[in-house]
DNA sequence: TGTCTTGTTGAACCGTGATTCAAATAGGTA
DNA sequence: TACCTATTTGAATCACGGTTCAACAAGACA
């Protein structure tokens, strides 16, 4: 018999069962066995916690967003040049290659999400968000004289968000010529014009 | 019964049940007795036609996306003005609202890539496609002196079809201030920094 | 220690979808 | 007209995934 866990850890457990299960098999096609053999339980257990699998496979998008987020939040934390900040902002929003496990899962999202005003709703408010964090860095440059911007913050954050979600489908479908350096590329080429900022990596 | 038809008619209304059926259901959660209902037929008849269901869906996203972008073709090839042809070629790439059957097709087409490599192919083919034909437009404009690149023609294409990609996602996850008009506004602003030209619509 | 609660199993059951195939039938052809 | 072939049906079968539940086991706690 698998170990014997409390309801809040077996669920956190059965979560991260379904984010690998959901890459595998696709958002839709994820079926409760392979979500409990993932877990290394059998299905009654999994249905134990939760009665019905569409709420795990919610709340299993909904951490892989906050997982996504929360990593790109904290590699550009400690960082202070505007500049240096934008471009390591880019960089995180990509997968790291077609394997990348995070990027899968909000792909899969992004199919569902047309049929599933949920998944929708997670998708907008991750996109959101995503967009208040450019548009932070660009301002904070722009006081400080460091960019020039060449249209307005929020235009110019939701395009680098939208830059950054297309560049990830197309690395994810295995691009053969885009994988992360030139998407890291042609995005900062964008994001040169639209600061005015020459925007070297260090 | 339903009329007997030739096998390469039958085959075509199988391709096009299939359509429906995927935007309906998933392109992965889509089942044989959706696809026949769709088509009016029994799932045998379906059987008789495509032995292995994946090569019906595979010839199915393959003819959605045919299908899209001969409309988008269709849409600009009687405007001469490469401006007024850079308008609509960037409309005619995104949904005309969340329900856009075409679009929603090539949505669901994203999240199953990451996991199957034809669709990937299919999906990196159309975007290449894409590509060329922005790229056709803007040197032709380059040429006339109408525009004047501040990038080479090959970013500002791949960044065009990016952003028709990533707002057209935005669009079928009904992003509440994020329409059809709305992220033409948002290309248009881009495209303006990268070819010099005010376009203005007619 | 013994009892109580709670998590887990495994088998039984049910519904559904894929698959098969003999029979029926529509259309073409002689 | 009668025959032939290709298409379609409908029923039977099979496999599998979800669901239920009685029994069991692991801790918690007195």
């Amino acid at each position: 018999m698998a170990q014997r866990k409390s309801r809040a850890d077996r669920r956190m457990d059965l979560i991260d069962a379904a984010r690998r299960a959901m890459i595998q098999h696709g958002a839709e096609g994820v079926h409760l066995n392979q979500i409990a053999e993932e877990a290394g339980l059998t299905s009654g257990a999994v249905l134990y916690h939760y009665p019905d699998l569409r709420d795990l496979l919610i709340e299993a998008h909904h951490a892989g967003m906050e997982r996504f987020y929360e990593q790109r939040i904290k590699k550009v934390s400690g960082i202070a040049d505007p500049a240096q900040k934008l471009i390591t902002t880019i960089r995180s929003g990509l997968p790291e290659g077609p394997e990348d496990a995070g990027v899968r899962l909000l792909c899969e999202l992004g199919g569902a999400a047309g049929r599933n005003r949920v998944y929708g709703t997670l998708l907008t408010t991750l996109f959101d968000r995503q967009v208040s964090m450019y548009q932070t860095i660009l301002e904070t440059g722009a006081a400080q004289g460091i960019f020039t911007l060449a249209q307005n913050s929020e235009t110019i954050a939701r395009t680098l968000v939208a830059l950054e979600d297309a560049y990830g489908y197309r690395i994810i479908a295995r691009h053969h010529s885009i994988g992360p350096d030139q998407a890291v590329e042609l995005i900062l080429d964008y994001a040169r014009l639209a600061t005015g900022h020459e925007l070297r990596p260090e």
